[in-house]
RNA sequence: GGGCGCUUAGCUCAGUUGGUUGGAGCGCCUGCCUUACAAGCAGGAGGUCGGUGGUUCGAGCCCACCAGCGCCCA
């Protein structure tokens, strides 16, 4: 498998490729649907095919992929669906774009050639995430990817729909929608997005028919007006009750209006008085259904003046506005304007200003669903993490309105509803009709739009498993383990989801939703394609590598909350990266002649039969500790702490002291402890890159082949697990002592300026014991801490030269070859002895403390006494050094 | 207007049912090419945990109020 011995630093890029192609053509990621394996389900947010993936999708998906890869060497029989959205308005709008580039309007070239583009447009946009994918190492199963369009999912989609309908949840109907002019579509709430924007409002003075007066009302949007149908007022606004009942004359159109009363007007907004214009305000549509109000219709769907508009017919809104503006302050009925901010609604597509228009459009009656959809988050069935999420979950879900359906577009799933064009029938079937249910004429015409996108990604939990087949994938993997997505799509996907999972297959689609921040830019700014500040993460893998990048976006997500993309985190992750192929590198550079790998079998005798140093036991429990820490947290979704625990082990105790004590182990290429250290050695890098592979998964596997293994791939490999057997809190304890000790040396060292090539003698007071843990390392012990020797001594010389440093091993002296100095020493002295009292006096306070005593836990209290005592015995050496320090 | 959340080291963030001297990564300072790794090694500095008050033997954590910031919905 490697032509080259291995090189000196890891090299992502020669490796990703040839293992991704590795671990496809052995099909590891294949899902069995007649295992006898506990199922785990995930199925991937199916990206858009509007383009490419951006780090929003590389940090979902990656969190998807180290769950999957964990459970999966965890036994689990595994599925991850991999699989791409259709994404109606979105593609539809890229491709119109690209149309407009030549300088043509979909509708020059129809309906069916602007499919056909489209679909070849999926093609392309299809292949590009797929191979995103793959270069980030994810471990879906390829045989099972779906497409929201595709015959399968198609078939899914027409048979809710008609279910839905014949049950009387889909119904059709004139309503006042949010409509986008430019995409010239009806839009679901949800895709109108408001937001504060700053604008005038104006007044205009509406003269009453009687020649009385007149009255002026208030309004953001003055074209409108040319539509307006009454003015109204609250019934209970003392200045208007005059005029209530009046008939006032429409300025610029001279209709007449009647002074209506309704408690929906604001009295404090304006002048208390408003225009009321029916066919494009929502709530001024609710006052004209309950006051039988004309609807006059004065822009059309693509945002123009209709010919009730009269003189202004043909002129855009927003010409419109300007023209309506100048006419009424030339006839003196522009009272004033002032500035105002006011809440917009755009298209959450294309930004245009929504038009609020009546329209006739399918819609889902929600309100069912949702009661059953909230009851299964209620009573458990379904848990969100992190769990705050459940609130607004809630709180949406109660006051959930019907969902608008039907779209005005050309790419989508095409509404199985057809009209006949003899008796006017209509008929919605799950099969394309041939004739007229009812008068039996074959003219029949199929309703021209299409479905909303969210209303087949709400089925993509069952559909993509086949339903409304009885599919083996189907009994197997439904539910879904869990749903894993942002955040931002809860109300468009995910609540969906529930409601489409729990209405037809009786069961919740998922158990748990996992739901991940978002990716901001160092300026902490939403990364966006339209905000141009988007970043390709093939680019950031061509620069730090998949595992590093991997790594980060890991490690970052703690408790769901946002991510700041730093280019440093993942130069920092890269070095980790190459901190663990040189930690590899250095075993397999040491290993002898045909070794072989160790099992857990073989390493649990080896403790059994007491032939393991400390050492070895050290770093078997740490492995130990950290396997239970990775497993927890990951069980909780908490990749940071997972992500953490691996980097600590790895690189500040595996490297920084098991590898450091163990050299002069292994130069010595012989010895009691050289074979158990070799084992324990392959053994733990072996453990430690399985601990590591679901989250970098290549470079892991790269290494594993290298050492020696039983197996053929890591990533089918089984995960570590806590076993009692590794516990042992006495190693913990000796090798703390050890580690100490040496930091100790070191910061005397350091502290001093001591030249750090040369070794230097040291004096130990110590007792029995604490000599004898320090003896069995000292070879290492001495290079760690750079002395030439370690001399056992009763006690120190008063007026000698040396350094002296304290331990929970013992009192030391170091014996420089130059002269100590004396000042800067003291210097330091002062500063611990001062720490130390602090510290003491903290200490002593809180045991001299009655109540303290008497009401916190023993264990606390004990623990304060010990800590009492540490402290004591420290400042009494420190201060004795200090002294001996200024007598001389 | 309704709802949710945040404020901890220079930066980005952890901090579990309240209990040793509040942590990590990066950055910063000092010194080192010590044959796995300079993408490295060793040592160090840096925090009145947004403010005020309360509960408690004990508060970063619980409660109240205040200030600043963010998100979602209408």
């Amino acid at each position: 498998m490697f032509a080259s011995p291995i090189a000196k630093a890891y090299d992502a890029r020669a490796t990703e490729e040839r293992w991704y192609r590795f671990w496809e053509e052995n099909g590891f990621f294949i899902a069995d649907n007649r295992s006898p394996k506990a199922p785990f389900c995930i199925v991937m947010p199916p990206p858009n095919i509007t383009g490419s993936l951006h780090m929003g999708h590389a940090l979902t998906t990656t969190l998807q992929d180290v769950i999957v890869r964990w459970k999966r060497m965890h036994g689990c029989n595994t599925l991850w669906v991999p699989g791409t959205d259709h994404a109606g308005i979105a593609t539809q709008n890229v491709i119109e774009r690209q149309l407009v580039e030549k300088g043509i309007h979909r509708r020059d070239i129809g309906r069916e050639k602007f499919e056909q583009i489209a679909w070849e447009w999926k093609e392309k946009a299809e292949k590009t995430i797929h191979l995103q994918l793959r270069r980030m190492g994810f471990s879906c199963d390829w045989t099972r990817v779906a497409f929201t369009m595709e015959p399968r999912m198609s078939r899914a989609v027409r048979e809710v729909f008609v279910r839905l309908y014949e049950e009387g949840l889909i119904y059709r109907g004139e309503y006042m929608v949010n409509w986008c002019p430019r995409c010239t579509t009806a839009i679901s709430d949800l895709e109108a997005q408001h937001e504060p924007e700053q604008g005038l409002l104006y007044y205009l003075r509406y003269p009453f028919r009687d020649s009385s007066g007149d009255i002026t009302v208030a309004t953001t949007r003055p074209e409108t007006m040319l539509g307006d149908t009454a003015v109204a007022v609250h019934p209970e606004d003392k200045r208007y009750q005059e005029a209530i009942g009046k008939v006032v004359i429409l300025p610029l159109m001279n209709r007449e209006l009647p002074v209506i009363t309704d408690s929906f007007v604001q009295k404090e907004f304006g002048t208390g008085a408003v225009k009321v214009t029916p066919a494009h305000d929502p709530s001024d549509y609710q006052v004209g259904l309950r006051h039988k109000l004309p609807f006059v219709q004065v822009i059309d769907g693509t945002g123009t003046m209709t010919a009730e508009a009269g003189s202004y017919a043909g002129l855009s809104r927003e010409q419109a506005r300007l023209k309506v503006l100048h006419d009424l302050r030339e006839q003196g009925f522009l009272v004033k304007q002032e500035v105002y901010e006011l809440s917009v609604a755009r298209c959450q597509r294309c930004g245009t200003l929504i038009e609020p228009l009546v329209s006739t459009q399918w819609f889902v009656k929600i309100a069912p669903l949702a009661e059953l959809a909230i009851e299964a988050v209620q009573s458990g069935r379904i848990q969100f993490i992190p769990s705050n999420y459940e609130k607004i979950y809630f709180e949406w879900m109660r006051n959930i309105h019907d969902w608008c359906v039907s779209r005005q577009l050309w790419w989508g799933h095409r509404i199985p509803a057809w009209y006949c064009g003899t008796c006017g029938y209509m008929l919605v079937s799950k099969r394309d009709p041939e004739r007229c249910a009812q008068c039996g004429a074959a003219a029949l015409q199929q309703d021209p739009d299409v479905l909303d996108t969210w209303f087949s990604s709400a089925l993509w939990p069952f559909s993509t498993l086949g339903w409304p087949e009885k599919t083996r994938d189907l009994e197997m993997f439904y539910p879904n383990t869990v749903m894993m997505t942002g955040f931002d799509i809860i109300f468009f996907w995910v609540a969906r989801m529930i409601m489409m999972g729990l209405h037809f297959m009786k069961d919740v689609p998922f158990r748990t939703v996992f739901l991940n921040g978002l990716v901001r830019n160092e300026q902490k700014q939403k990364m966006s394609k339209s905000k141009g500040n988007a970043v390709d993460p093939l680019e950031i893998i061509d620069q730090y590598g998949t595992d590093a990048v991997r790594f980060t976006l890991s490690v970052m997500s703690g408790s769901g909350s946002d991510i700041v993309f730093s280019t440093d985190r993942m130069i920092g992750y890269r070095a980790f990266a190459n901190k663990i192929w040189n930690a590899v590198r250095f075993l397999l550079l040491n290993l002898p002649e045909g070794a072989s790998p160790v099992s857990q079998e073989e390493i649990k005798r080896m403790i059994t039969d007491g032939s393991l140093s400390t050492v070895n036991r050290w770093i078997l429990h740490r492995l130990n500790v950290t396997v239970g820490q990775v497993n927890e947290n990951l069980e909780k979704y908490r990749f940071d702490e997972a992500c953490n625990a691996l980097y600590h082990f790895f690189w500040h105790e595996l490297c920084d002291w098991y590898l450091e004590l163990s050299k002069p182990v292994l130069n010595a290429r012989s010895g009691i402890d050289y074979e158990p250290t070799v084992k324990t050695m392959i053994f733990t890098l072996d453990m430690s890159l399985r601990a590591l592979h679901p989250i970098m998964p290549f470079i892991t596997e790269d290494l594993w082949q290298r050492l020696p293994h039983d197996g053929t791939a890591i990533s089918v490999a089984t995960y570590p697990e806590t076993d009692a057997a590794f516990g042992d809190p006495r190693a913990e304890e000796d090798l703390s002592q050890i580690a100490e000790f040496v930091t100790a040396v070191r910061t005397v060292r350091s502290e001093n300026n001591l030249d750090p090539s040369r070794r230097l003698v040291l004096q130990l007071v110590a007792g029995e014991q604490e000599r004898r843990n320090l003896e069995r390392y000292k070879p290492a012990i001495l290079a760690l801490a750079r002395l030439s020797e370690i001399r056992p001594v009763n006690a120190f010389k008063e007026d000698g030269n040396h350094l002296k440093g304290f331990s929970r091993l013992g009192q030391f002296a170091l014996i420089p070859e130059t002269a100590v100095d004396l000042h800067a020493e003291a210097q330091r002295l002062r500063k611990e002895v001062a720490r130390l009292n602090a510290e003491l006096e903290q200490q002593s306070k809180k045991l001299l403390n009655q109540e303290f005593l008497q009401k916190a836990p023993q264990m606390v209290i004990d623990l304060a006494k010990q800590k009492q005592t540490e402290l004591l015995e420290r400042l009494e050496k420190a201060s004795a050094e200090l002294r001996r320090l200024e007598s001389r």
